[in-house]
DNA sequence: TAAAATTTGCAAATGGCTTGCATTTTTTAA
DNA sequence: TTAAAAAATGCAAGCCATTTGCAAATTTTA
């Protein structure tokens, strides 16, 4: 007897972003794979239960420079996905997160010899990743 | 004699991000500034010579998680602000440049050690300076 | 200096996303 | 249980930044 209403629909979505932790996809990717899995379901309500999943911070949003739409990832819990900067190829939209020793001082840097802030969630670094780079086309 | 028509427009433009080279402008902010300045234009003119100078590589059009609309950024031709990132306050919009010794590790620490190639011009490091994080609101 | 090329303004179109509202589904609580 | 209250959904319309088609104006070419 859960307390709240747990949307099938957030409840498939979460656990979609979850399994391809490693990859971010947009609202429409979203919708299309929900319907290939028979889990049709208005694009209204896509976007509604995206926002919901941001809100609660299991998901998070975020934009690609010369991109047009949103890109949501999953925050995987035990990775401290927050305070830590990911990495994203343009071009097969695999997520790299930099957690390892070098990209971490990254922030108190910024914060001693910059002066700012940072902020990891809304930050995104572009690339491409070996496979894409070497790629044809 | 110039050999390509030069729009007094996009001389405009240039011009005015070129003289807050720390700062970034969306079209609607220079939209107004074009206004103010006496060089009214219409929106879409202003649209097209953004777009032309980012063609041209004199201005960098980026886009920030949570907001909807394009940034502009002069590209300072001496400082090679392909090959470094940069850092832009949330709040006021402040621009820095991470030409420093440190940040200049991250593209080729993230060749070597994740095998990514880095896009300096369209990653964006977002936060908040020191005077924003302070004030009240 | 006339023809060719480019730019401009205007209005309409586009695309991602949001919203209003009536309906359906789920939860609450008697 | 079951009826009222709360939340979610679908659909269509709306929103907003940006783009585009086209005719008129400006600039360049030759």
């Amino acid at each position: 007897m859960p307390k709240e209403y747990h949307s099938k629909y957030k409840s498939w979505i979460l656990d979609y972003l979850k399994t391809y932790k490693d990859s971010r996809f947009c609202a429409t990717d979203i919708h299309k794979a929900m319907d290939k899995d028979g889990m049709g379901a208005n694009l209204a309500t896509v976007y509604r239960n995206l926002d919901r999943l941001v809100e609660e911070k299991s998901l998070n949003r975020f934009k690609i420079s010369n991109e047009e739409e949103n890109y949501y990832q999953y925050l995987v819990p035990e990775m401290g996905c927050t305070s830590h900067l990911h990495l994203i190829c343009r071009k097969c939209g695999k997520v790299i997160h930099l957690n390892c020793d070098f990209m971490k001082k990254i922030s108190s840097h910024i914060k001693a010899d910059h002066g700012f802030a940072l902020d990891c969630k809304d930050s995104v670094l572009v690339g491409l990743c070996k496979q894409c780079k070497d790629s044809k086309d």
